[in-house]
DNA sequence: GTTAAAGTTGACCGTTCGGTCAATTCAGGT
DNA sequence: ACCTGAATTGACCGAACGGTCAACTTTAAC
């Protein structure tokens, strides 16, 4: 009866549930979750229509708007979701070691993002295109903040002569245009290369080239002393 | 009394109009032009509303589809204007001369687009995002046919070894993703490096730097045989 | 000044939107 | 079998949407 509008969130924390139905709603929750980030991420929130994310998810209307308070509220939980699934992926360039291996993962893990999660991607960019409106206070914290620790670190490589000599958020601007690219035009891309199978032909050939010409574009070089003293 | 729905297109052609006031109702309808594409830019077509593209033109809503016959209609005008400006500064990546010059004009233009008309990137952007329901012929045409000839010069390059050698198409994919997301994700550079004036502070800066590191990437090297030619 | 076309406007129409709700079904506990 | 709370559904509501229209004003031609 009452409907079950977690608070804001609802993490499957729970670990052995007694009953086995609690599973049930929530396996819903994350269908309408699913089909809601679909839709948003191709119309916007404004854009987007709760019936065609109801169509989405297989269920009437009126069944989405049981398991989410409104639609403001259902958006606010997709972009977040996405946001951490960003933040996380941004993860721990790893400060140690060479450089050069370093963003060379980095740029790898940013473009498995942008294949396994293509909507995320899309939702993202659309927020950010259309102002940041719900994550802006995430990118001027969080964010910004990441971006100035890791830079911190850029401008360490850089004295010593690791790296060439750039703005480090102008670095990640690039990186982050770069990998996001695959996922949020994939239409022009598909439309331009004509690839049959998109997912196939175009990361594949994608990962290797991309990863090249960032690393040889931000000047990047192994550190061979660390890596004399780890042989 | 008769609604001026020019055919789809209404370039202002007319050279020499006797009447003074053919050219108040051209004004207007750009007035209503450049609104529609600020509003369509930041919440795509189903998010926008024409009330909130007649509000930023300071016209009511019914003087808007008195100039043009639909919301649709509108939308397909604004963005074909777009498509024509994005090809435009495609222009000639001159394919003689030395490559660095080339690649160095073109990615500056690209970015002075960027910069001088964010609305039309953004728009561009969520279009694309959206699966490029409108312009995707001309993507798969059009562009599709300029890739593949300016494909065949970056060939040559890399064959006279003035160039790493990356699928031209991947090449052009990076240095319009580089470009774009100056515009595309203005709120995300804003809230990350807490720039004052935009504009100023970050396309100074970019410029120098983005060019620089995408022509390192691509490995590009002055064409010194043409260049001692001319000298 | 008269006329006719062009331009302007707010009221209005049918449709679709987000959201509510009462009625109903379903599932587990006893 | 019975009860109880969770889940499901279609009908429904007021608001907002795209689009129309008739009344009105402005402009240019004569």
């Amino acid at each position: 009866m009452e409907a079950p509008h977690a608070n804001e969130f609802s993490r499957l924390d729970r670990i052995g549930t007694t009953t086995s139905n609690q599973g049930v709603g929530e396996r819903k929750r994350e269908k309408i979750l699913r089909a809601a980030t679909v839709v948003f991420s191709r119309k916007g929130y404004d854009g987007a229509r709760v019936e065609a994310i109801a169509q989405k998810a297989g269920i009437p209307k009126g069944n989405v708007l049981y398991y989410f308070k409104s639609k403001k509220a259902l958006y606010r939980i997709v972009i977040k979701q996405v946001l951490s699934l960003w933040l996380e992926a941004l993860g721990n360039v790893a400060e140690e070691g060479n450089p050069e291996e370093a963003i060379r993962q980095y740029v790898n893990r940013k473009l498995a993002l942008s294949r396994n999660h293509p909507e995320a991607s899309r939702l993202f960019a659309i927020e950010v295109i259309s102002g940041a409106p719900i994550i802006g206070d995430h990118l001027s914290g969080e964010l910004r903040r990441w971006v100035e620790e890791k830079g911190r670190a850029f401008r360490k490589w850089q004295e010593d002569g690791l790296m060439a000599k750039i703005d480090p958020a102008h670095a990640f601007f690039m990186i982050w245009a770069v990998t996001q690219t695959y996922a949020d035009f994939e239409a022009q891309i598909q439309a331009v290369t004509g690839a049959k199978d998109y997912d196939q032909e175009i990361y594949s050939d994608a990962a290797g080239e991309v990863v090249d010409v960032l690393v040889r574009g931000l000047g990047l070089k192994r550190d061979q002393g660390c890596s004399l003293q780890s042989a």
